[in-house]
Order: structure tokens, then C-alpha cells, then sequence
DNA sequence: TGCATCGGATACGTTTTTGTATCCGACGGG
DNA sequence: CCCGTCGGATACAAAAACGTATCCGATGCA
């Protein structure tokens, strides 16, 4: 009974959902249309009124659907990488987290209907979170055994995750400049490097070096 | 003649590209229609096509505007700034540069519809490069005044441009965490060190500090 | 084999949005 | 003071998008 008949329910709305992220990044979300969706599906709109009730539902569905696909990949790359030095566990979840120019539309897009509803921005943060929760612990794990130990793990978090971002739309804007990847891992190693001190034990935080002592100096010329 | 009829038609065009902005911002572009937007003008679609032809158009007119506007705003504020130490230039530059709710809603779906449109994209890395244009001397300057050279300029902006980025949703996605600020400091304070070297004079490039250092170091653990 | 259910298609009327074609009033020149 | 031009309003027709109400076929169960 329900058995099959869900499992068909499920595949069309699955479709539905592919077909909102190809829609979504080739038109927007809001040029793209509840027909066109559908064309694109190979479904009409009833099928689509059947399974959602609006665009922004789908919008949400899709996204999340594959938010949580990319962070199981995240999680599946590193729990093979977890036993190498920290710029090859960088890199892996660099590689793992793909700079996929259809996904960075859609994301910049709601992202910006994110910041009109707080239901969306509280979704978005929790999203974030769980990246940063999947990927640090390989991060520290991994400096640590370069001796290296980090001061203050969220704020290390939070610097990587905006680092991805501004550096992602860097590349994807200027597709022929090939010094753009460079510059992107030159930058996280930089970030790397000033949020970890080389004490493997911990010492007087206030007085070792790190993020604090880079605004500390700046601060004050001397 | 021409004279203040002409003042007349530029006067309603810009307030066509102040709703536009607005509009915009609140209802996305995509879901933004001509109707709504010259009801917030005040006018009639027949201004709108009479000094548009497209929404398309607006968008892009109405970035440029803006974004020049912000532009000229930093060079005004850091002209005023410029003989301080690097942490005020960079906090003037900063502050100059707003990080705005509706402005970045707008710029986050630009962004997207430029990453389809290659003339568009032309014209954002324009921008981008037009604003490290702007900044980066000051904050050269104010680094070697406390005796600190920046060694790759280009990456230095290119880098301070992503962290910019990367920060602003975050600060923008989480308005009541009162550490997002700070984070975002001591991020770009860690860059401008990483950056930087203290050395006054040139020293062998190879061999000093900065961020090819950490990612040797990140390298290859010893 | 017949029946009930469920998923999706079809068909329909309605509302929005669009773009243009035409009109009106104001302002500048003679 | 009258005329021409230009900016914007009005009016209109066409098209697109919507959401629902209804129908059809397939699948599962008795």
C-alpha cells in the first residue's frame, strides 16, 4: 500500500526539488515560476501543488536537502583525511565543500531572503554551526599533532566559514584569474596559522601570541 | 530649456533608483515588479518606461549608483583618518564602509545574477578592484608608519575584501550575538598582521615572516 | 475481480503584470 | 502671449501566473 505508492510520491517530489535548484540558479528564485518549475521536472503544476503549497516552502526544502547532502559529504571526506597534517586536512574539506558556482546563486539568494525572515536566519545559523561543528574537531585534531594548539576554536570557526565565503565568490567572479585559488588556501593557511600557537601546552594566554597580539600591535604603534 | 527640464527628468530618474533600491531590498529583486516600484515613487509605469527600459536595467543603474556613492564616501572618510595608525585606518575604513542589512540583501542577489551574466561580472570585479584601489594605500601607508611592510599588496586587498564579505552575513545573520563584532576585528586585525612583516626594509623575501611562511609551516609538520 | 485510495493530470476562471499607444500639461523660446 | 517640445499620466489589450476543483488511472487490499 503505502509502501510503493509513498515511494513514488517521494521520487516526484525529489524531482521536484532538483528541478527547483536547477530553476532556482539558472533564473533566481524570484524570476523562476511555478510553471516553469514544473517543465522543468517533467511534471504539471498540479503535481507540484500536490507536494508543496509555495515557492518559498520549496526554496526552504531544497535547500536544507542539500545543505545536509553537502555536510554528509564533509563528514564522509574527512573521516578518511582525519589522520594527516592540518593543510591537508584543510584541504580536504576545502575539496569536500565544492566552490560550485550553481550553489553559491542559490545560496547568495537565500541568503538575502534569509535576512527578511528570522525563521530563515535562524536555520542559516544553525547550518553554519554544524559545519563548524563537523569540521573543527578534524582542524584541531590535526594541528594539535603539529604541536600546534588553537586558542579559541569558535572564533576559529567563524573566521573560516567567512573566509570560505568571501573567497568563494572571489573565484566564481573571476573564473580566468588562476592565482584566485592561490590566494584563497594562502589566506585560510594565514587564518590557520594566526588563530593556533605553537605551544602544545598551555601558557599565560594573555601574554602568548596569536589574533590578540596581531590587534594589540596594531593598536599600538610604537 | 534643456536646463532644468532635463534637472526635472534626472531628478525623477533618481527617485525611480531609490525605490528601486528599496524595493529591492525588502521584496527581492526577483519578486519586485514594475508596479510596486513606482507606486513607492510616487509615479506612474509610464515614468518608469520612459526612463528605463527593463528591470535589469534599474538593477544594474541603481548598484552602480550606490555603490559608486559608498565609494566616494570611503575616500572622504579616509582622507580625514589617514595620518593615523594602521587599527584607526583600518576601523575608518571600516566604518566607512557600512555593513548594511539592506545593502546586502540587495548585493548578495547582484551577486548572484552577476555569476550569470558576464558583463555584470566584469563590472563587480571592477568595483572590487576600484575599492582596493581606495583602501589599500592608506592602510600601506599606516602600516609603515609603525614600521611594517606589506608584501603582496594585491592578496593583502584581495583578502581584506573576503573577510569583509565573509564577516558582514555573519554579523548580519546573528544581529544579537554581541561577540560577532569583535570576531570580525580580530579577524581583519589578523589578516593585516599576517599580511604585513615588521620589517621596515627589505629583507630577503624568501626567507621572511608572513603568510607562505605559515603555510610552510602548516605544511610540513616537523 | 471488484473496490477504495492516492498521486498526479486537466480544465477553468481569476488576478497580476506587462508594454505600448495616446493624451495632457508645463516649461522654454520667439 | 502663443507655439512647440518634452516628461509623465492614462487607457488598453495581451499574456503570464496563479490556485482550485475535478477527473483519471494505477496500485493495494479483500
Amino acid at each position: 500500500m503505502t509502501a510503493a505508492v509513498s515511494a513514488r510520491r517521494s521520487q516526484t517530489r525529489q524531482r521536484l526539488l532538483d528541478a527547483a535548484m536547477e530553476a532556482f540558479a539558472e533564473e533566481g528564485f524570484g524570476r523562476t515560476t511555478v510553471e516553469r518549475l514544473c517543465e522543468r521536472a517533467g511534471f504539471t503544476r498540479g503535481a507540484f501543488y500536490s507536494n508543496f503549497t509555495s515557492l518559498d516552502e520549496v526554496f526552504l526544502a531544497m535547500w536544507e536537502d542539500r545543505s545536509t547532502r553537502m555536510l554528509a559529504d564533509v563528514r564522509a571526506a574527512l573521516a578518511e583525511v582525519s589522520a594527516e597534517d592540518p593543510g591537508q586536512a584543510l584541504r580536504a574539506a576545502l575539496a569536500a565543500i565544492p566552490v560550485d558556482d550553481a550553489w553559491y546563486r542559490v545560496t547568495a539568494e537565500f541568503t538575502a531572503h534569509a535576512l527578511r525572515n528570522p525563521a530563515l536566519r535562524r536555520v542559516m545559523a544553525a547550518r553554519e554551526q554544524a559545519i563548524q561543528d563537523t569540521v573543527l574537531p578534524v582542524l584541531v585534531a590535526a594541528l594539535a599533532r603539529t604541536g600546534r594548539q588553537v586558542r579559541d576554536e569558535a572564533a576559529l570557526g567563524r573566521a573560516l566559514v567567512a573566509v570560505h565565503d568571501g573567497t568563494a565568490v572571489q573565484v566564481l567572479l573571476e573564473p580566468d584569474d588562476p592565482g584566485a585559488w592561490a590566494r584563497r588556501e594562502e589566506l585560510f593557511m594565514s587564518v590557520l596559522a594566526a588563530y593556533s600557537t605553537p605551544g602544545g601546552d598551555t601558557r599565560d594566554l594573555d601574554a602568548a601570541p596569536g589574533p590578540d597580539a596581531a590587534t594589540d600591535l596594531l593598536e599600538e604603534p610604537r
